[in-house]
RNA sequence: GGCCUUAUCGUCUAACGGUUAGGACAUCGGCUUUUCAAGCCGGUAAUCCGGGUUCGAUUCCCGGUAGGGUCACCA
């Protein structure tokens, strides 16, 4: 009766009426990874059998999100290109009695008085599912429901059976808000012909309230906007491929590849799983630390103006970041700003802890003194560390010349060490910037 | 409310019926050459409740409780 002998097709058929959400990458993803692992094919489908809510901006939205994501699907269908194919299956079901055309008293706006209904055999149905087990519905529940508006106008249920048995989808992995339409669904299956699909229904990703996710959650973003602010197609990947499934080990982070090798869809939670973002953008942080100088510079760089483009400046700010977006707040807040502008600061700052004014100039004076000296090209954050500690070490406390230094260089509270910054800005720039703080100081 | 379904740290989860119930994120504390970040080390923290079955239940069964999904001429 189920068809597991034949190649195995899969298909992720977002609807769309909306912004796509994140709990829909984790349903396409596993349709795409179920599909490589079976050597068979991975549809996508546009359900936009909905014309008055389907948008053409929102299946764009998808379409963009799934090449970002490396989701490559071996074929697409549009639902609204199919409408013949739907036709005859809906002439042919009520010509076999399966289907009746019936009047009805319109109860709000837009509906009509004649549609038509599927003719139900009031059957108990059972299924097993792959990660739920088996499930028993009453149809009798379900009444004789409305499969389609008219003849141009055929709804979701009947679209849906008739394009999986069209186009030989064998395995039906969708999220449990659909465990409730599968007995209709299987119903009209029967109906057409059509072998029936094995199902796998999916647990739902929550919101930090536990419930499904919806529009206004705040901690959850439709998924493209995860592009937008910066975070790595993998890491998302990564993230939502562990929501309800894990292959076991310690190991948290895995390539595209290894999921694909180690998946299990048997193994896939029955319950619901809270979104957690603060769990992604550690996943994310990860991703970056594994990317190459030369990527990790074109991701940070679009988000800096020129005057920072530096190379050396790319490893204090990734350290600092968890997705690339956090960059532009960096930015605006000027945090980076003395980087390639001289700090404007109260000069009482230069002072550390209770130490006297005298010795922070003294201090000051000794880090200049042996910086200038240094040659252009000894002048790296080692040396200048191996030099300062020198210093450092000498004194009651290492904080009376490493802070004084510090903030000269930077003007700010928290910012790098002293010897990454003098790095980063050079000889010459470390020099006028030491003097300048000297001058303060005895102004 | 009907139907379906779920239940291990705050969160994601691991554990042939026998483990000091493990890991990760978060959190807390410490260390690391001043601050911040990063890193390292460590701590706090869970089997929903009640009955069974069993020598022994996180694990199997039943009931309760709590949660979720769904009940369209949307998908």
């Amino acid at each position: 009766m189920e068809n597991n002998t034949k190649k195995v097709v899969t298909r992720f058929a977002p609807s769309p009426t909306g912004r796509f959400h994140v709990g829909g990458v984790r349903s396409a993803l596993y349709n795409f990874i179920f599909a490589r692992q079976n050597n068979g094919t991975y549809i996508l489908r546009s359900e936009d059998t909905d014309k008055a809510r389907s948008k053409k901006e929102y299946e764009d939205e998808f379409l963009e999100l799934f090449d970002w994501l490396g989701l490559k699907h071996d074929l697409f269908f549009r639902q609204s290109d199919r409408l013949e194919i739907h036709q005859k299956y809906l002439a042919k079901m009520i010509s076999d009695g399966y289907a009746y055309i019936s009047k009805e008293t319109p109860t709000e706006e837009g509906q009509r008085a004649e549609v038509i209904r599927f003719k139900n055999p009031n059957k108990k149905i059972t299924f097993n599912d792959l990660i739920l087990g088996e499930i028993t519905f009453d149809t009798t529940d379900l009444g004789d429901f409305v499969i389609a508006r008219d003849m141009d106008e055929p709804l979701y249920h009947l679209t849906v059976v008739i394009d999986d048995f069209e186009m030989g989808v064998t395995h039906v992995i969708r999220g449990q808000e659909h465990t409730p339409n599968t007995p209709r669904q299987i119903l009209i299956g029967e109906a057409i012909g059509a072998p029936r699909p094995i199902y796998a229904h999916l647990p739902l990703i929550l919101n930090s309230e536990r419930a499904k996710l919806s529009k206004r959650d705040e901690t959850v973003m439709p998924a493209i906007e995860y592009k937008k602010v910066g975070y790595l197609p993998g890491a998302i990947l990564n993230f939502m491929a562990l929501n309800g499934w894990n292959p076991g080990g310690e190991k948290e982070i895995f390539t595209l590849d290894e999921l694909t090798k180690l998946f299990d869809i048997s193994k896939v939670q029955k319950g619901g799983g809270v979104f957690n973002p603060d769990k992604l953008d550690w996943i994310n942080k990860e991703y970056i630390k594994l990317l190459g100088d030369d990527e990790l510079e074109k991701y940070v760089f679009a988000w800096l103006p020129k005057e920072l483009q530096i190379k050396k400046i790319i490893p204090v700010i990734t350290e600092r970041i968890s997705k690339f977006g956090d960059i532009k707040g960096m930015v605006e807040s000027g945090e980076l700003d003395f980087f390639y502008k001289e700090p404007v600061y109260d000069k009482e700052k230069l002072i550390y802890k209770n130490t006297n004014k005298e010795t922070i100039i003294t201090n000051l004076k000794s880090a200049l003194e042996i910086i200038s000296k240094t040659d252009e090209a000894q002048f790296t954050k080692e040396n200048i560390k191996i030099f300062l500690m020198e210093i450092a070490d000498s004194l009651e406390n290492r904080g009376q010349i490493l802070h004084p230094v510090r903030f000269a260089l930077s003007g700010l509270d928290k910012s790098p060490d002293p010897f990454i910054l003098a790095d980063i800005l050079g000889k010459n720039e470390t020099i006028t910037r030491l003097n300048k703080a000297i001058s303060l100081l005895n102004s």
